[in-house]
DNA sequence: GCTTGAGCTGGAGTGCGCTCCAGCCGCTAG
DNA sequence: CTAGCGGCTGGAGCGCACTCCAGCTCAAGC
């Protein structure tokens, strides 16, 4: 699969596979006879989950310290879940503010409801 | 209250609450005797509601243009009401994206403690 | 055999949201 | 009376995560 078609299926840009090749998030993919990247298509899976990571708020440089990991094998396996299972705890604490926002915009458009009731009746 | 309370105050920097003014989030406050800026207590309330906006992913310009209809007053409140409506739907969009990643760290948890164990007890 | 299009490299540029800086003024404490 | 602190302005710089570019090579279709 050759990188066009990969930024294809993707959705990233041809320019931003080749960054995360260059920062270590993809590893270098074979070449063809004329020196072209040929990716596997296993690659989809991964770039997959690391959008689910970039999604959720994890940062590059983290991003790039589990791909690290992921590509030294089974040995780090134990890192890489805590890795995850502190991303997780990072997202479900992301969840609670976002949870309170909801009810603080909640109040907030009452609020404005109220206003708005009030100044279009002002001789109320 | 000058500018160095309130940066005390918001746990913003002094730099950023000028940044703010520039860009128009904080309106121009009374200057003393002496040009230096002398805050209405009241600017505290304020820059917490745009603090719980940009914490939940408002954009810098959307929090702009909400400030700038802030300022115009009463006949703004439908406006207003509506970026907020907005704003809560995109909130409830990224909790629901979120708890969907949630489930998905969880089953990769899952994964890696099973390859964990297969690992520590290969010749199972 | 020549044009077209995809791909290559290394490096520069971009947009966001601050953050820092130089060089200045003026109040207050010792 | 002077040192030091806090504040002032306009503008430069930064970190992140890309995005774009110049100038090149290849492979294939007309």
């Amino acid at each position: 699969m050759k990188i066009g078609e990969l930024a294809r299926q993707t959705g990233l840009s041809v320019d931003t596979l080749r960054f995360y090749e260059r920062i270590g998030l993809i590893q270098r993919p074979a070449r063809d006879g004329g020196g072209r990247r040929d990716y596997d298509p296993a690659v989809l899976d991964w770039i997959a989950f690391l959008a689910r990571l970039a999604a959720t708020g994890m940062r590059q440089a983290d991003r790039v310290r589990y791909a690290a990991l992921r590509r030294q094998g089974d040995t780090t396996l134990a890192a890489r879940r805590a890795m995850i299972e502190a991303h997780r705890t990072a997202i479900a604490a992301r969840v609670a503010e976002l949870n309170a926002a909801l009810a603080l915009m909640d109040d907030k458009i009452e609020t404005y409801r109220r206003m708005e009731a009030e100044h279009d009746r002002p001789t109320s």
